[in-house]
DNA sequence: CAGTGGTCTAGACCACCCA
DNA sequence: GGGTGGTCTAGACCACTGC
């Protein structure tokens, strides 16, 4: 076993929190004092009450000192799957569909959204992801070609442009929302239901180093739900 | 300022691998190599190693080393908001309304969905809050009364059971999804919307100690957007 | 001003796990 | 078996900030 000093002396800690020992708003014995009475380092309590601290459950400040929480900040995370692997880890069979591909001008909303300027070109790119033959997600991607001017010449045929752009652009930053829509009747036909009903979508503009690279929109089949623990 | 040895070393060594200069699946020199390239101690290079595996940028495996990660994770973060602050935080006037209260066996669903015996109560309580003046989210929970009998008498017209919740159970673990719903009549009539609008809503398993305490369906205003960066 | 947390160091031990 | 990361320690310096 790895040497598990520091967990220990956070799971204690977060016990006295969770168990009221150690009440909302109440200031914890500083570092020295703890360090003392688990019989460790102070860098040792240091990193145990640091991970609380990361996790909302403590406010620490200098000379103040460490209190607990009146609201533990709840935060919850979500793994951003690849769909591919998301149907291929539930054991269905994943089959990828290009609908339609084009380069144009960008339109005014999409220049809007991605700060492009007036110039420049996109390449527009929409997909279906099948799951067991079933229409699972559909794709309508936005690709800047003024940053990515690969993207012209990549072939989406065979594979979508999701797996194309993780296998060019090493990383990115990106803002990713969700929310709900109605089916319009082009979403209700590629996604097989029927249009109006109400369909979960999320949205991600990512950028890298600077520039706006793609937007996308992936409207799920109804139903789908996103889910996680915290 | 704060001593940042090991933010320079953590963001010169995420500069490697953005600008490509470590590639994705290379082996990346050990530490106490880069403690001596950098000039610091080899836990300087540690903490500043270990914060960028947590964020998914790199994979490390005793002996085998640090590898730059074929694709970096993708993780989104959410802060799961208290609607009052999250109206007041946007400089909207917040306003709750208690719509239904009432005490009862659980339903079935309910039963499963919380992992709760066919005995016992529980206290369904419907609420809209609202933002201006307009309909933001209609809440419709449930509470164990075995956990929290305390539910019984608390008082929900003035304020609502999220901050009921908040001041009486100091911590919990949840399960928390998103997805889309139509909204039916009584939803349509609450949110002021119309039947058959598509809807965002987030659902919330929570529990304390190993017992469930709530469920919570949270469904928000149409045109609703849940955003994040990461 | 002085107490507290934030950070760094040099050294050490060892669990893990690939070769 | 041996290299690598994981962790702990004891000591140190100091930025920050409440008093």
């Amino acid at each position: 076993m790895v040497k598990t000093a520091f967990r220990d002396v956070r799971e204690s800690m977060r016990r006295k929190i969770l168990d009221g020992e150690w009440a909302p708003g109440e200031l914890i014995p500083n570092e020295a004092v703890l360090a003392e009475h688990f019989g460790c380092a102070r860098a040792t309590v240091n990193r145990a009450m640091r991970e609380l601290a990361d996790e909302g459950l403590v406010e620490r400040k200098r000379k103040a000192g460490t209190r607990v929480r009146q609201t533990p900040r709840r935060r919850a995370q979500f793994d951003i799957p690849i769909v591919r692997r998301e149907i291929e880890a539930r054991g269905q069979r994943y089959r990828y569909a290009l609908v339609e591909r084009a380069v144009s001008a960008p339109p005014d909303w999409l220049r809007a959204r991605m700060g492009l300027g007036p110039e420049g070109r996109v390449i527009h790119v929409t997909a279906t992801h099948y799951a067991d033959g079933n229409p699972y997600q559909y794709e309508d991607r936005w690709i800047n070609l003024a940053e990515l001017p690969a993207a012209e010449t990549a072939d989406f045929t065979a594979s979508g442009p999701t797996e194309w752009l993780i296998a060019t652009v090493p990383f990115s930053d990106a803002e990713i929302s969700f929310s709900a829509t109605a089916a319009d009747a082009e979403l209700a036909r590629h996604l097989g239901c029927a249009p109006g009903d109400p369909l979960f979508l999320s949205e991600r503009s990512t950028w890298w180093q600077g520039g706006a690279i793609t937007y996308v929109r992936l409207v799920f089949q109804r139903g789908h739900r996103m889910t996680t623990r915290y």
